[in-house]
DNA sequence: CTACTTGCAAAGCCTTTGCAAACTA
DNA sequence: TAGTTTGCAAAGGCTTTGCAAGTAG
């Protein structure tokens, strides 16, 4: 889940299997999504495809996400502000968010989270569907600089 | 952390402490976050606090709430929709909603939180302040339920 | 009396929606 | 050609803000 071009391509068989179209915009996002390594909001995508296709609308950034989300093939990290998408790991995990750089790190290497689903399941008898981890603190990197 | 009348002396304490004035709407505001077994959000709460007080304002609701965030007082639940409050354990804790029934459930007794934490903080090296854990699914009650 | 709080209405933001025009297949 | 997709603008929903009037201390 991490070569681009297959992120793209999946993508991509996704849209043309449940009878999409696609246009030449939505390819140039599917690549955006495919390539990214951070976790953009809608706006930065809208930003950054609008510098290819100049009239491109922000509805048809949003409308797009949402088919790729409805296809698993994009992962909706929900704050407070916005949305932001994860098109490298499209599956729940964890997020962590520095308050000092702004940076969203993936927390996928977390060992832990089988277990934790599991004691889910079983102490409160809950059937996990979905999940949304979000921890907010101070990176590695910022964690030395003064201030 | 759960004796109603012990929260609203916390939060009437931290108020007042901070210069800030009780109001009567104030008071039945945290009365009714220190009674409240579930979760509300600022809406339930307004609509509750209007049948004591016809005249007050979903502003007022807001405004209040945040003092008490800022006073650690309560805990937000940053839900997709809108946010929820936990007045009765005001610190950072799992949570999960069930999809038929709409239940908000306290996932507090999750044994493996610490272990959790700990893996984060040393594994990525950042320092976690904050978390928003959602389990999203079906609860015990609704599971059983076909359909 | 002074400073904080309130209610109201308006504004802010992100996201969604309605619809005619444009376009893919 | 038929059915999708697009762009635009407007609407929606939650939350915040500005401000004059009211009120706790």
């Amino acid at each position: 889940m991490n070569d681009p071009e297959l992120r793209y391509q999946s993508m991509l068989t996704k849209l043309k299997n449940r009878g999409g179209r696609i246009t030449s915009h939505r390819m140039a996002l599917l690549r955006l999504i495919a390539v990214s390594e951070g976790h953009p909001n809608a706006a930065q995508l809208f930003e950054q495809l609008r510098q290819q296709f100049p009239t491109v609308s922000l509805a048809t950034v949003y409308k797009t996400l949402a088919l790729l989300k409805e296809e698993n093939e994009v992962f909706e990290i929900d704050l407070r502000d916005d949305s932001h998408y994860d098109g490298n790991k499209p599956y729940p995990h964890p997020h962590l968010i520095c308050r000092v750089c702004r940076q969203i790190i993936d927390g996928d290497e977390v060992s832990l989270l089988g277990a934790l689903n599991q004691e889910i399941r079983e102490r409160y008898q809950f059937q996990v569907q979905q999940s949304q981890l979000v921890f907010y603190g101070v990176c590695r990197d910022c964690r030395d600089i003064p201030g």
